[in-house]
DNA sequence: CGCGTCGTGGTTTTT
DNA sequence: CCACGACGCG
């Protein structure tokens, strides 16, 4: 067979990855060396060169945007069909191992996922039923510990207190709240790796099964592996599996939620005689940026060490802007986004990252006042949004009557006169009996124990259900949710509710039927061409569906938009043009993490990961004034800024207005014309009157100011001709 | 039950 | 500063 169009685009490096001979490999690809390519590759080597059934191979990555697209291009790759080939997240994998072995892993069949937002509630509940002090042990504080410990693969009987009083409590909370998810057949994010991760451990048949069946095991972006799913993949692989795996340590950014940069290290140790191949030639970035973003993360201790080098040309420096303020530094990334654009660009080549959310408010206002279109990348998921969860709460307690946090959710939503208080007579009978707030109020309904316009408001509620249970059995999924919407009363709910939220909400329901239309037609189908999974109940796979996928897959790449998001977001993603901004400490690196080296350490990685995603042009900013959180704080340039080698930096800011020079520097010098004005200074225009000079742009005849009036406030001005005078 | 007011807290995010 | 959640009133 012919197999040279799978090499043939390949470096050396990169081919001796996809062809090594040895069964365990672990590839430390830097940023932009093509890391995914080397592992979509590997698959299709091994498929097209030996014979590989696609049948036999799991590739495994975090998100299903990643997930996706690996599938697809490995599907490009292949001359044959990639049947029953598993591509998919930790989490997804997971759950179809659940799925098939619902009974070993002491699940009812219809079991649900729990999103977090799900989750909260739950433990609230928990509260409220358990009088624990919400004020002690706040309920979000209570989720992190659950999630923490789940991680880690740890239960409740697996902790010990050390009779610290706080710490029981904790661990009591997880223990109810473990109680409540088995009652009611739900499953969180964490559960479905724990989980999953025991039915391998105490079921060996089923364990045998699934090591004969995945010889070959590939994991991407490995550095994000938690403790959970390194002990799955190890139980996975025997030394009969083959192990191909890929990961850059200076790209770990998720230590936070537990993430174990260390798997890498333990790699070495649990599998002897792997081969630690490099992948260091970076094909995104000009040289200056590349080597800026291989300075600031030589300053990490504990590398593996990796250096990348490009044949790309120099390139432009990195641009380094000092700003007045945060409205000053949004000026100047507009004006130079517009500057980009004038020179014949598209704005979708230009992406604004910053360290935290709050930020991109005001870089928004300069974006919308100069008539930029923009995008916020990591908003809302689509099946997170209130009327979606609403809708699909419904089906879930179709799907499974046990299900107290669907049952909650829509019990009165929308209200139909039942209240606090006939909740709590439900709450209380079915934590009294052990039983589902479904068969609580069945019970009460019967005995009619509370007043008869609570029984009937209760009564009207239950005959809805029940008629969607009967028709459950004979319809598809979008004709049950069309039902639900209309018989529950929701849909018109929603249509009431006036003005543009109303309006889309409405929208959102009409999306939410077509999603699960197209669902039954397409990855239902997916799924029942695994023998394994033929059987499985379609509606219990669609809410899993709805759980597990954010629903953003229908982006629209194709509008011309300026790119807004958080640093983390960025990971994985290239732009021509990149802006990082509110280089201060305290912002980034963040306030939290520089009291502790290795959180201060994955701070500096997350500025390299920020860096690296630049091809042509990186610019940093840097602000000497900004309000945060209401209150002018003044602070001081990011430590990270020093680690940038002068020579490949380039301050664009006229020296005479810095205030303070942040670096020391060579760099660009402007004639010093100007120096008559500060920022900061008080002057007076003829005809604005007072104001304060706020920022400034240019040198000589052509230097702007920009000068905000008490009268008029905020103008900009031709130095030249604004004849302004010291005030 | 819906709306308004007061109070508080406020990295990063995927599944 | 501003967004969101907890309370209390009509």
């Amino acid at each position: 067979m012919d197999v040279t169009h799978i090499l043939d685009s390949l470096n050396n490096e990169q081919r001796q990855a996809v062809t090594t001979d040895n069964n365990r490999v672990l590839v430390l690809a830097g940023a932009g060396s093509g890391k995914t390519r080397v592992l979509v590759h590997r698959v299709a080597w091994a498929i097209q060169m030996f014979g590989i059934s696609p049948y036999s191979i799991l590739a495994v990555t975090f998100t299903n945007k990643a997930a996706a697209e690996m599938r697809g291009r490995i599907e490009n790759l292949l001359t044959i069909p990639s049947a029953g080939l598993w591509v998919g997240t930790f989490h997804g994998i997971a759950h179809r191992i659940l799925r098939a072995h619902s009974e070993l892993a002491n699940l009812p069949k219809g079991f649900q996922i729990l999103d977090s937002d799900d989750q909260l509630r739950i433990i609230k509940r928990i509260l409220k039923d358990h009088q624990i002090d919400d004020g002690k042990w706040p309920a979000k504080q209570a989720q992190w510990f659950i999630n923490n410990k789940k991680d880690e693969g740890l239960r409740p009987q697996n902790l010990d207190s050390q009779d610290d009083p706080n710490e029981a409590q904790w661990i009591n909370i997880y223990d109810l709240y473990e109680k409540v998810c088995l009652q009611s057949g739900l499953v969180d994010f964490a559960e479905l790796l724990l989980r999953a991760h025991e039915v391998l451990l105490n079921n060996s048949e089923i364990l045998d099964h699934y090591r004969r069946r995945f010889r070959h095991v590939l994991v991407d972006e490995f550095q994000d592996t938690n403790s959970v799913q390194y002990a799955w993949l190890r139980l996975l692989t025997t030394d009969r599996n083959s192990l191909f795996i890929v990961g850059d340590d200076d790209q770990s950014i998720y230590g936070w939620r537990g993430a174990k940069v260390e798997n890498i290290q333990s790699l070495q140790k649990d599998y002897t005689g792997i081969e630690i191949l490099r992948l260091e030639q970076n094909y995104r970035s000009s040289g200056n940026i590349l080597h800026a973003a291989n300075k600031l993360i030589e300053k990490n201790p504990d590398r593996l060490g990796k250096k990348l080098w490009t044949e790309s040309h120099d390139g432009d420096p990195v641009k380094l802007y000092t700003a007045y303020n945060e409205r000053d530094e949004a000026r100047f990334v507009v004006d130079s986004i517009q500057q980009w654009i004038e020179e014949g660009n598209c704005r979708k080549e230009c992406a604004i990252l910053y360290r935290s959310n709050a930020q991109s408010r005001v870089i928004e206002e300069a974006l919308l006042m100069e008539n930029i279109p923009y995008r916020i990348y990591g908003g809302m998921r689509f099946f997170d949004r209130a009327e979606i969860k609403d809708a699909l709460a419904y089906l879930r307690l179709v799907s499974n009557q046990l299900d107290d946090a669907a049952f909650d959710r829509i019990v009165n939503t929308p209200p139909r006169g039942i209240g606090e208080k006939t909740l709590q007579s439900i709450r209380a009978m079915a934590l009294k009996e052990g039983i589902s707030f479904w068969d609580a109020m069945n019970i009460i309904i019967e005995f009619e124990s509370i007043p008869a316009r609570a029984v009937k408001a209760l009564a009207g509620f239950k005959s809805v259900m029940d008629e969607l249970i009967v028709f459950s059995e004979s319809a598809t999924i979008d004709e049950l949710l069309i039902s639900a919407m209309s018989q529950s009363g929701l849909l018109a709910h929603y249509q009431k509710e006036k003005g543009e939220k109303g309006r889309s909400r409405v929208e959102n329901l009409q999306e939410l039927v077509s999603a699960a239309k197209q669902f039954q037609q397409e990855d239902e189908a997916d799924l029942a061409e695994d023998e394994e999974f033929a059987d499985l109940d379609p509606l219990s796979v669609f809410l899993a569906y709805t759980a597990l996928e954010s629903g953003e897959s229908q982006s629209d790449p194709g509008d011309d938009n300026v790119q807004l998001m958080t640093l983390h977001s960025a990971k994985g993603l290239e732009f021509p043009l990149v802006f990082i901004v509110g280089l201060e400490e305290g912002l980034f690196p963040s306030e939290r993490s520089v009291a502790e080296p290795s959180r201060l350490a994955e701070e500096r990685r997350l500025c390299y990961v920020g860096m690296t995603r630049a091809e042509k042009q990186l610019v940093l900013t840097t602000a000497e004034h900004r309000r945060l959180y209401g209150r002018e704080t003044y602070p001081i340039p990011s430590r990270f800024l020093r680690d940038i080698p002068e020579n490949v930096l380039v301050e664009v800011r006229p020296r005479a207005m810095v205030s303070r020079p942040v670096i020391s520097s060579t760099s660009y010098q402007e004639d010093d014309e100007s120096a008559d004005y500060q920022v900061g200074q008080l002057v007076t225009h003829a005809t604005f009157g007072d104001g304060i000079l706020v920022s400034y742009e240019g040198s000589g005849n052509h230097a702007r100011v920009q000068v905000n009036f008490d009268q008029v406030g905020m103008k900009w001005l031709v130095l030249a001709y604004a004849n302004l005078q010291p005030a």
